[in-house]
DNA sequence: TTATTGTATGTACACGTGTACACAACGTGT
DNA sequence: ACACGTTGTGTACACGTGTACATACAATAA
C-alpha cells in the first residue's frame, strides 16, 4: 500500500509548484510555454518554486494535450556500419538542433521488424518516421498518413505515394565510375556487389553496366555475401584469382572496396592504384585513411538531411522524389590518366 | 476553422473503436492490455473494428496514466565512431528486445549538452538514462532519482552515488598491454594517447605506466589531438620521427592505433609487427581488417549491456560500480615472442 | 433451490498538461 | 467621466488512456 502511494504520488506536478509559489496552476503552465502571457513577478516566483521543488514539465502530458509529440523516429538496420552510423549521427544532431527528439529503432535481424518499428512510431504519435533501411507496408503507411505522420524513405527506389523519397543519384554515379575507370586506361573492368544489395545500391550497379554496354565493354561481375568488409575480402580474392584478373573495379560500397583492396594487397601483393584501380561509394571515414586512400562518391548527406528536416517540420502533403548528385571524391586508388596511352 | 477541427479530431480513439464494435470503451482498453479479462467474443469484435478503423493505442496517454513510459535514453557523443556506434547498435537492439524504446540523444559539440540531454530525458519521464560520454551534474542526477529514473554511467571512473557505473577494467588492461610489449622483446616502448581522453581512457594509460615503473622501464609518451584516426596519424608520425624510434606502442584506442600503423607504414615504410609492435583498445571492426590485424582488447560489451538492462529493468536502489575484464585479442600487430632472446 | 465462486462488463476517477473563454485591473485618449 | 484596448489571471474543458470498484451474470457445489 505505502509502496503504491510512494510510487504514484512522487511526481511533482505543476499544481505543486503553483501552491508553493502562491499562484494559479495555469500561471505555471504559462511560465513554461514560450510566448504565453505572464507577468514578470509571477514568472519569477514560479521559476524559483520550480527550481526548489525540482519541477520539470511532463512532456508526455503536454504532447498528449497538444497532439504534438516532437518525436521523430529513425528506423534503420546495421547502424554500426560506418556510413549508416554517420547518417544517424548527423540526423540526430540536426533533429536535436531543430528542437525535435529522436527515437531510434534498430531493425537489425528480421526484415519484418520495419513493420513493428512503424507500429511503435505510430503508437508514440511520432511526428515523422525516417526510414534508412527497408520499406514499410503500404497499408501501414496509410495509417501513418491518416495520423498526420510524415514519412521519409532514404535511398529507396520504389514508388511510395505520400512520402519523401530521397537519396543520391546512384545511377549517374555508377556511370561516372565506369567512365572514370575507362579513362584511367583500365583494360579489364570489374564490378563487385553484395548479394543482398538494396534497391539504391542496385541502381549503382545498373548505371555502371549501362555505361559499359554503351561503351561496348564487357564487365566482370562478382557478387557475394552481405554488404560488408568481409564480403569485399571474398570478392576481391575471387577477382584476383581469375585468369583475366581485372585492373579496375567499381565496388558498390566503400566497405566492399576496402575488402577488395586488402585482398589484393595482403593476399596477392598487388598495389593500388599501380596494379589495380578501385572506386567505392559512400565516402566512409576509412576511405580517407592512408592505407586505402579510396576514390569514391560522397553522398550529399547534408542536403539529404536538410531536405528531410524541411519535410518533417513543414506541411508537405504531396509525394516527392528527390535525387541529389553524389560528389566524386578523387583520391589515390585509381590510376592517373596517362597522357600518351601505352601500346 | 475547418483546419483546426481536422487537425484535432482526426485521431481515432478507443471510444471510436468501442462505438464501432458496440462495446464499452474499457473493453477496448482491456483488449490491448495483456492479462486483462475480456471475453473472446468481445476481444474479436474489438480487434476487427480496430483493424478497420486503423486504431493504435496512444502510448503517450497510456504512459501518462500508468506513469511508465517504457523509454530509455541513450546519451552519447561522437556516435559515428566505430566503437560507440557498435555499443549503441547493441544497446538499442537489446532494449528493443526487452520491450523498451530507445531515445537517442546526441551530445556532440558542447559538453554542457549532457545537462540538456538529461533534462530532456526527465521531461519525457524516461525510465532510465544510459550515459556513454560525459557525466551529469550531481544535482540533476538527484532530480532523476527522485523521479524514479535509473542512471548508468559507462566507462566513467568518478564516483556517482545512486547510479550504476560500469566498464572494462582499464587499468588491468593497460598493465597487460605493457607486459605483452615487454615480453615481445620491445626495447623502446611508447604510449600514445589523445589529449582529450576520458577518465576511462586515462586509466588505461595509468595502468600501462604503473607496470612500466614496476619494470623499471622508461616509456616514451606522445599525446596529441582528439581521440581519432587523424590524431593517431600525427602521433605515429611524431613517434617514427624520433631519434629513439620506438619498436612497441600501446595506443589507448584502436582508432589511434590504426593511425599509428598507417603513419609507420605509409609514411616511413615500416612494417607491423616486424619493425613496430602495436596494441590497441576497443576491438573495433577495423582492427580485424587484414590491413591492420590489430592486437587489441575487446570490451566486454555483452556483459556490460546485460548488466545495464538488468539495472534498468529491475529495482536497484543502491549504488554499484562494476569492472569487467577486457579480453585480450591476440592478432598479428605484435612481434611473436622469441624463444631465444637475441643478443 | 440456494449459496458461492469466478468471469465479464460498466462507472468513475486519475494521470498532468495546454488553451479558449470570461473577467478583472489598468492605463489611455477623448 | 466614459469608452476602450491591453494585460494578467482564473475557470472549465479537452487530450486518450488504465484501473479500482461495483455489479450483473453464468457456473458450480451443497
Amino acid at each position: 500500500m505505502s509502496e503504491k502511494v510512494s510510487s504514484r504520488k512522487q511526481q511533482v506536478r505543476a499544481v505543486d509548484v503553483a501552491r508553493h509559489a502562491g499562484v494559479s496552476r495555469v500561471s505555471v503552465s504559462r511560465t513554461f510555454t514560450p510566448g504565453a502571457s505572464v507577468s514578470a513577478s509571477t514568472r519569477a516566483k514560479v521559476l524559483k518554486s520550480a527550481e526548489i521543488l525540482g519541477y520539470h514539465v511532463n512532456r508526455l502530458a503536454s504532447s498528449l494535450n497538444r497532439s504534438e509529440s516532437g518525436i521523430v523516429a529513425l528506423i534503420a538496420a546495421e547502424i554500426e556500419t560506418p556510413h549508416r552510423a554517420t547518417m544517424i549521427a548527423e540526423l540526430s544532431e540536426k533533429l536535436q538542433a531543430a528542437g525535435k527528439v529522436t527515437m531510434l529503432i534498430n531493425t537489425s535481424g528480421y526484415e519484418e521488424r520495419v513493420q513493428d518499428a512503424l507500429l511503435q512510431a505510430i503508437s508514440f504519435r511520432t511526428e515523422a518516421a525516417i526510414i534508412l533501411s527497408g520499406a514499410p507496408d503500404p497499408s501501414l503507411a496509410d495509417t501513418c498518413f491518416s495520423n498526420g505522420m510524415k514519412l521519409v524513405l532514404i535511398n529507396r527506389e520504389e514508388d511510395f505515394p505520400g512520402s519523401l523519397q530521397i537519396g543520391p543519384d546512384n545511377k549517374a554515379a555508377g556511370r561516372t565510375a565506369f567512365n572514370a575507370l575507362l579513362r584511367a586506361g583500365c583494360q579489364r573492368i570489374a564490378l563487385s556487389n553484395s548479394s543482398n544489395a538494396t534497391s539504391g545500391i542496385l541502381e549503382r550497379e545498373e548505371g555502371f553496366l549501362e555505361a559499359a554496354v554503351e561503351a561496348g565493354v564487357n564487365v566482370i561481375c562478382e557478387v557475394a555475401g552481405v554488404t560488408s568488409y568481409k564480403a569485399g575480402l571474398e570478392i576481391g580474392t575471387r577477382l584476383m584469382d581469375r585468369e583475366d584478373r581485372p585492373d579496375g573495379v567499381f565496388c558498390t560500397t566503400d566497405l566492399i572496396a576496402c575488402g577488395v583492396i586488402d585482398a589484393a594487397r595482403q593476399r596477392f601483393g598487388l598495389r593500388t592504384p599501380e596494379d589495380l584501380s578501385v572506386i567505392g561509394f559512400d565516402n566512409i571515414p576509412q576511405a580517407e585513411w592512408e592505407g586505402y586512400n579510396l576514390t569514391t562518391f560522397a553522398q550529399p548527406t547534408d542536403l539529404i538531411i536538410d531536405k528531410c528536416l524541411e519535410w518533417c517540420t513543414t506541411q508537405q502533403p504531396s509525394t516527392e522524389a528527390v535525387k541529389l548528385p553524389a560528389r566524386f571524391v578523387w583520391r589515390n586508388s585509381v590510376q592517373k590518366v596517362l597522357v600518351a596511352q601505352s601500346q
